[in-house]
DNA sequence: TCTCAAACTGGCCGATCGGTCAGCCACTGA
DNA sequence: TCAGTGGCTGACCGATCGGCCAGTTTGAGA
């Protein structure tokens, strides 16, 4: 095995296993084994478990710290479209380690408990993306129906200040407003 | 303690603790401090750890099962609308299980690694909202942050069928349509 | 050929995990 | 008064976790 080749073997595996099992749900043997080593080399490449995660984060948070940089000093049209399309083209090329922060959501999901949420919500998808199937409304479907669990998520964390019917309404505005009219 | 109490108290700290630190990164120990009771009290009540997860999360899953039936049948226009109120509404009512589900990433993004992303994406959310600051405008660009990582999460999972070219160009399609006009 | 550092191993550590078990305690109805 | 039951406890179990360490292998340079 060459010089770093190892180390960047231990990254691929650890972010193949982040994503199906969760940042928890990996032991550093999983890991190990999958690479074709001892637990122990993997604590020779890095400090700890968390120094793994650190690393494998770090350059999708450097894009992101830079298209945080850009937006100053642009003008408010201009900031919006740098906005969205450097988000969108940002989150598309590190996916895999977007894989990663929602690491245990797969492994949620394969509960019994909660094995037919999935099956439901792609129903209400279709229902939502119509009978065209264009790549445009389901991608859209998907973006409201993972959006809005995202915000209710989200809401007694941070966005006390909304009354559950400006949330409602909001939702359902902007809801409305991402998917393309019915075909 | 009456009959039921001390389970609605198991329920309830569960719930808790699982947003708060994922299901993994939730002791059935931590659980039973907080309720103030034993360890094998709560296994007196609950068969394991997962029953707990399976009954908190049971009203959720049944009511997304009733909004499922309920959309057989409806014409195009009525099951859209009717999906979108309902699905607001669903995730608004029981947005504690919601962060039961999500649990693992607020654990993930206060490690030290992560930080600063919130920070960011911030500012960004800010940029989409617009300088107006309503309730709308600001929803609509939480709608759109959140929903955009999270079907970049989704694609190697279920999305081979469509090229990154044409997931930009939806992406940022629906992305732009969903947020209002600037004022 | 010898040297030495990098790469790596097997074995061990203390801590913590989910779960089990025998038994205690308070209350209830016969 | 007393048997019985629901609610609960403290002690314990085997498994697994992240991490540490002494020692071995390997390969390039002197």
């Amino acid at each position: 095995m060459g010089r770093s080749s190892t180390r960047d073997e231990i990254l691929g595996a650890a972010a193949r296993q982040f994503a199906a099992a969760g940042y928890k749900g990996t032991s550093l043997h999983d890991i190990a084994v999958e690479v074709g080593c001892s637990k122990a080399a993997l604590l020779y490449h890095f400090d700890s478990k968390e120094a793994i995660l650190t690393s494998l984060c770090a350059p999708a948070i450097a894009e992101l710290e830079g298209l945080h940089a850009r937006l100053d000093g642009l003008d408010d049209a201009t900031a919006r479209t740098t906005a969205i399309e450097g988000f969108v083209g940002l989150c598309l090329r590190y996916r895999k380690e977007i894989q990663v922060i929602y690491g245990d959501l797969p492994g949620l999901l394969q509960r019994p408990a909660l094995q037919r949420v999935h099956l439901m919500t792609q129903k209400i998808c279709e229902v939502l993306a119509g009978t065209s199937g264009s790549p445009t409304s389901v991608i859209a479907a998907k973006l409201v129906l993972a959006g809005i669990p995202a915000i209710a998520f989200a809401i007694d964390l941070e966005m006390h200040d909304y009354s559950d019917e400006e949330l409602r309404a909001a939702l359902i505005e902007a809801a409305t407003r991402a998917l393309a009219p019915l075909t």
